[in-house]
DNA sequence: CCCAATTAATCAAACCTTTGATGATTTAGA
DNA sequence: TCTAAATCATCAAAGGTTTGATTAATTGGG
């Protein structure tokens, strides 16, 4: 808009980050291109992996990737209440209770009224959501070893260490949690 | 559901990896736990920053996080034609036909038709979509900034490859990707 | 003891995404 | 040259997300 620079006429999802990386940095001289590579790159990088997982695994199956997280907090983590299960599979109770209609409805958990609170829903897996969740899991972690091949041992450890303590420092950072 | 180990009370969207690998080695203990934590570590970090970018800086400026990536490609490579800013921007050329509806809606872009090709579409900015993604991209910078302080510079970078190498193994690992 | 503030869940409207089908154009091969 | 295959964009249906109400139940001072 400003300059006129052609932008490369082979621009890719992978060369676009280097390219908008320095066209940015002319645009804006103040701009912090570390920072931004770094989050153009994370968010890259877990789009790729998380719609290979979705489309090749879980839509073939019937599940949305929400609709799977959901399932397998329960496995791990179940039965509890939906706000817990909010909590960790990292979505709000509004949209929670929106996923829970498809998930009710398609017989692979169910919803009860907490005994102790009668507000509060109590959710658990059926037969059929713990099976679903069973062999969706299975294809699912066969997908995540063919991803995590491309690194070393060491390397995997070191992305998991660097991926926490970004994590550990929204706090510092002020961030903005879902609530 | 297997075992009826009690999952700790205090279950946190943090905590939950821990334990779900824990867990998940004693439900199946084929399960290659590496891979897993690794893809759900990295879910999570870029789900806690991009809910915080869109949620503290773009919405409330009137844009969705969608709608931000393809300004924010338009802004730096733009005009183009859809076909590239579906891909650089990584989304399908259906969702993008969606999304470009409320963007011209807005008055943030124009689609006009290409010259060359009368199927092509040849997208850029208006002078509103110019002022709204450097606004915009500045404060997203701020924030992105925030974020990476958490991290010294040599881990910024380490980061960045490993998230690089990590992208460049989807072709060995035949991972699917984006029509 | 009672009412105000909180908390759990849901609803509603607006949006974005996915897959699969359909309409135009363009390209390539017989 | 002309038709079959490929390509670009859009549509349609089903689903999930966001923010901002709204309803029901619980809690905590006064």
């Amino acid at each position: 808009m400003t300059h006129n620079t052609a932008p490369p006429t082979d621009l890719t999802f992978w060369s676009f980050v280097d390219y908008a990386v320095q066209k940015a940095e002319r645009e804006l001289p103040s701009v912090d291109a570390e920072a931004m590579r770094m989050v153009l790159t994370l968010n890259r990088a877990t789009s790729m992996v998380i719609y290979d997982l979705e489309s090749s695994v879980h839509r073939p199956r019937g599940l949305t990737w929400p609709g799977f997280r959901v399932i397998f907090a329960l496995w791990l983590a179940g039965p509890m209440e939906a706000k817990t299960t909010a909590e960790i599979s990292g979505m709000s109770r509004a949209a929670l209770s929106a996923l829970l209609n498809t998930l009710e409805r398609d017989g692979l958990i169910v919803r009860e009224r907490a005994e102790h609170d009668r507000r509060a829903l109590q959710l658990s897996l059926t037969e059929a959501g713990y099976g679903a969740i069973l062999g969706g899991f299975r294809a699912h972690n066969r997908r995540e070893s063919a991803w995590a091949e491309a690194l070393e041992p060491e390397e995997r450890h070191e992305l998991v260490r660097l991926l926490n303590k970004l994590m550990a420092g929204s706090t510092t950072a002020q961030a903005k949690f879902r609530s």
